[in-house]
DNA sequence: GATGGAAATTTCAAGCTTGAAATATCTATG
DNA sequence: CATAGATATTTCAAGCTTGAAATTTCCATC
């Protein structure tokens, strides 16, 4: 196994130090200020980009994660009033997941600190760095 | 909040993406090809890295998760006996983690295969490509 | 030597997550 | 029209994960 590819490794292995870092970072904000949790906060922020709707499928895609684990997360939004299911008329197999008024509001309450917590996160990034890693990130890991 | 806030958001973003795609892909391979799991190969990982033992708070430390968390998959993985505890006979309250035999050779029969994907996720980057991430991310999130 | 605070680990409940199986519906093809 | 395969969602069990509380041990200061 090549030089080369132990680097891929050693690069991989930061790059997971690094989300992991953030992500506990990201859940404290959200939990010590707001109650809420990282999965929840990641759904609303889906629903709030696309507030037309979008389906459980195309969730789940969007966030990377398994149907049942949409499903479970919704459910529990739905629960608290945040967010509604609404079945397609076209096609009964569907359904169409939208953030309710409260959810709306309730997300951005989440959404500028959630927003400072990154900008702290990567404070030393400079633009350059952002454009530099942009443009690496576009050629890794392609699903 | 300033264009700078945003793209470092985007940034995260696009970080995010690409992590849990290689977790996904990371995931398949070690349960389609070894039946195990990611936090199963990361404790292991840790534990080969580190063979004369790690304490558990060192333990989560490393992985970067909570003291429950490591606690609850080194249960498992010494049940399977991967994995032994031995109190330490300075300190009661410690206990060293290592490998048994077998749980060095169970890795090593993951590694290799798990270095291939990893290879094959970042096949897109460049030598280049790797220093000037290495170099970025070593400025982000600092923990 | 007592003792109060700090540190290491475990326990526990609740929530998260996966992957596989089950259900329902749709669509293309004969 | 029948139907076989594809697609959308839910269900479920098992494992993962957190954060807080409980337990035990250590250590500094009295």
């Amino acid at each position: 196994m090549s030089d080369l590819s132990k680097r891929r490794l050693k690069l991989w292995i930061r790059l997971l130090g690094v989300t992991r870092t953030a992500e506990n970072r990201l859940r404290d904000y959200l939990r010590v200020t707001h109650g809420t949790t990282l999965p929840r906060f990641d759904v609303m922020a889906a629903l709030y980009r696309r507030r037309e709707g979008v389906t459980m499928s195309e969730l789940s895609r969007m966030l990377l994660v398994s149907n049942g684990n949409a499903t479970a997360v919704v459910d529990r939004l739905e629960g608290d009033g945040l967010v509604r299911r609404t079945p397609s008329e076209s096609d009964r197999r569907t359904v169409f997941v939208t953030l309710t008024a409260e959810g709306v509001s309730a997300f951005e309450g989440l959404a500028s600190g959630h927003e400072t917590e990154v900008d702290r996160l990567f404070a030393g990034l400079s633009e350059t760095d952002l454009d530099q890693m942009t443009d690496i990130l576009k050629r890794a890991a392609k699903p």
